[in-house]
DNA sequence: GCGTAATCGAGACGGTACGTCGGGTCTTTCT
DNA sequence: AGAAAGACCCGACGTACCGTCTCGATTACGC
C-alpha cells in the first residue's frame, strides 16, 4: 500500500509524515472507542486534524487505514523461529500467532479487516496479499521441515496443515471469542505431530 | 427472529405471508447480484415491492433479513447421523458441513453473516445463538460418543475437536477460498481418530 | 416553481408547510447577514432545522430557495393601476417598483438573483419568466395605453420605453447603488411622456 | 490590478510576461468554453500551464483574472469622440459601446464581471472604480458639453441620462438579450435630444 | 355491518457520511 | 525571488440510505 518509488526528488511538497501518523493513531484509536462499524473517514481526520482528501489520497478506505495502522501501530511480525528442535520451532510460532490475538486492539482490528475482507472483494485480495499470505508462508516453511523429517502425521498435508492452525485461530476470533492459551498449543501440536505430543 | 406469540387472536390486518417471501427472496437475489455491502433495505423493499416500514417491522436490519432467507431459501438443516459408526457418523457430518459451503449463494451468504456479527454485536449474539451454537452442539454429540468409546486421540478434548473442524471450513470460506473436497474431509477424519486413519 | 399539481391525493406523507416555510425563512435570514456568496444550502438546512435533501427535493439550488423566500416573505406584487390619468397610473408604478429596491432585503435578493441568473443560464430562464417578465408585461399594459392616446413621445416604442425603466432600475441596483428617489420618478415620466413633464 | 514599480531593479526573477499571457488567454478562452460558473482557478492554471500560486500572487480572484483578460485580449478602449456636432459624437459613443456588446466573448465576460460585482463586494469596487466609472466620465464629458449647448431636454439631468443610456445596454446584456441595433440607437439620441431626433 | 386495530405501499422527513471538487496556503526543486 | 508541481487543511457539494413519521387504503376481529 502505499509505496511510492522514492528516488526520483520530484518538485512539489512532500508527503507529510506527521499527517500519516496523526491518522493511523487517530484510527486506531477511534476503533477502540466506537468500534469499526462506527468509524467513519470523516471521523478519523476530524480526530488526527487533517482533511478528508488527505486520507483518501493514500488510502483507498477506512479497511486500508486501518491495516496501515495495525501494521504500524501493533507490531505484527511473526517470527520463523529456528531453534533446531522442530516441536520447539513450531510451539513458538503458535505462541506469538497467540499473543497478538490476545491483545484486544489488535483482535479487535483483525476481526474488522476480517469482515471487511468479506464485504469488500478488492480489499479481500489487498488483505489477503499483504496480510494471510505472508504469514501462511512463515508456518508453511516449518512445517515442510517438519515433514522433511517425517515429523508429520502422514495423512496430513502441510496446506490443510495450516488451515487447521490458522483455523482455530481465526474460529476463535471471529465465531467464539475463547481465549488462547498452552492448552491449545500443545493440542494443536498433539494434532499436528507424528505420535501425539 | 420473527416469531410472534401465535394465540392471541387480535384484531387487525395480519401478518402478510406474501410480502414476507416477498422480502426474503429480494434479499437473497440482490445479495448474489450485488453484493453484501450494496445490499440495502430500501433496495429490498424497491425489489419486493413493498415498504421499509415493513421490513423494520419484522426485522432489525439486513443481516436479519439474509438470516432469514437463508434459513428459508437454502436448506440449512445438518443432520446428527446415527449409522452405528461413528467414523460413518463424522464422516456424513462433514460431507453435509461442505456441501453447504460449496454452495455459492449459501457460502455468500454465510461470509456476509459472519462479517455482520463482527460488526454489529448484537447481531453477532442471535447469529452464535440461531446458526453457529446448533452446529457445535450437533458436532460435538457425535464427538462426546467417539470420546466415550476412547476412539478421539487422547490429547484432544471435546471442545477443541469441534474448533478445528469448523475453524478449517470457516477458514476456507472466509480467508482462502479453497474448495471443500473428499480429501479435506479424510484429513479431518485422521486428525480426529485415535490411529489416523 | 415548486408547484403540485394539488388535487391527486397521491399516497404517502405529505409536503411539510412548516419545514417549507422555515427553510424560505432561513434563506432570507442568511442572506442578509452572511450575503449570498456564503449562502449555503447547507447552511440553510442547519438554520431551518430540515435535512438538505428536502431542500434539494423541492428547489433546484439556493436561487430558487431565494427566488422564492423574496416572492413569499417580501410582498412582490406590482399593481396594474388604473386612475384614468395615464401619467398617474405611471407615476404610480413607478413609485410601487422604486419602492422595492429601496428595502435592503429586497435590493440583496434582487442583486443575488441578478447575478445568479448570469452564471446558471438555466435558473435565468426560471428568473427571467417568473419574474422579470411579468414586470415587463404589467408596464407594457400602461404603456400600450399611452401609445394608443398618444401621449408617448413619436420616436420611442414601447419595448425600448420599457426597457429604458427597467434598464435605470436595475443599473442602479447592480451598478451604481444610487438611491431611488421621486426625482428619478419625474425625469423619467419626461423621458416617456410627449411633451416632457 | 497587476501593477508593478517597474523601475527599481529589484534582486530575484522577473515576473514572467510568457505566463501571465497564457493565463489570460486560458482565462478567456475557458470561459467561452466552460462558462463562468465552471471557471476556476485550478483549470486555468492546468489549462495555461502555470502553477495556483503564480496566479494568486497576481490576482485577487478569477474574476480579476477575467478582468485583465478582456482588457488585454478584447480591445475595450471607448473613445471619447469629438466631432464638432454633438449629435453624432453621441451617436459614435452608443454605436461603439453597442459594437462591444455584440461580440459574444465580450458580453459573456462582462455578464460575468457584472455578476461577480455583486456577490463579492471588494471585487464589485475595483470593477466599479476601473470599468464602469471611466465609462461613465467619457459620456459625462459628452453630455456635459450637449448640456452646456442647451440640446439637452430641460428637465433630465447629465447624471440620470447616463444611467439611461448604461441602464439600457446593461438591462439588455443581462435580461433580455435582445440584440444592439441601430433602432435602438437613435431611439436613445431621440430621448437625450430636445425635440426627439 | 360497524367500529377499532393492525398491516400494507408509498413517500416525505431529519440526519450522517459518502467521495469529489475547488479554494487558498505551504513546501520543494529548479531557473 | 519567481515559477511549476503538488500536498495540505478546509468547507461545501449533491447523493445515498438510514430509521422514523405520516398518509390513504386494506383486512381482520369483536360487538
Amino acid at each position: 500500500m502505499t509505496e511510492q518509488r522514492a528516488e526520483s526528488p520530484r518538485p512539489g511538497r512532500r508527503r507529510s509524515e506527521e499527517s500519516r501518523l496523526a491518522i493511523l493513531t487517530a484510527a486506531f484509536q477511534l476503533l477502540g472507542e466506537v468500534g469499526y462499524a462506527a468509524l467513519t473517514i470523516e471521523g478519523i481526520a476530524t480526530r488526527s486534524g487533517t482533511g478528508k482528501q488527505t486520507i483518501y489520497r493514500w488510502w483507498p478506505g477506512k479497511a486500508d487505514v486501518l491495516l496501515d495502522a495495525l501494521a504500524t501501530k501493533a507490531d505484527l511480525y511473526v517470527p520463523v523461529p529456528d531453534t533446531g528442535s522442530h516441536p520447539a520451532d513450531l510451539r513458538a510460532f503458535l505462541r506469538a500467532s497467540m499473543a497478538l490475538g490476545r491483545r484486544p486492539e489488535v483482535a479487535a482490528g483483525l476481526r474488522a479487516l476480517m469482515a471487511e475482507a468479506q464485504v469488500d472483494p478488492a480489499f479481500g485480495e489487498r488483505f489477503r496479499a499483504s496480510f494471510l499470505q505472508p504469514r501462511r508462508e512463515a508456518l508453511g516453511t516449518l512445517l515442510d521441515r517438519a515433514r522433511l523429517r517425517g515429523e508429520l502425521p502422514p495423512g496430513l498435508s502441510v496446506g490443510t496443515a495450516i488451515d487447521l492452525v490458522f483455523g482455530v485461530v481465526w474460529y476463535r476470533l471471529l465465531a467464539t471469542g475463547q481465549e488462547f492459551d498452552d492448552r491449545l498449543v500443545e493440542e494443536l501440536l498433539g494434532v499436528l505431530t507424528r505420535d501425539g505430543a
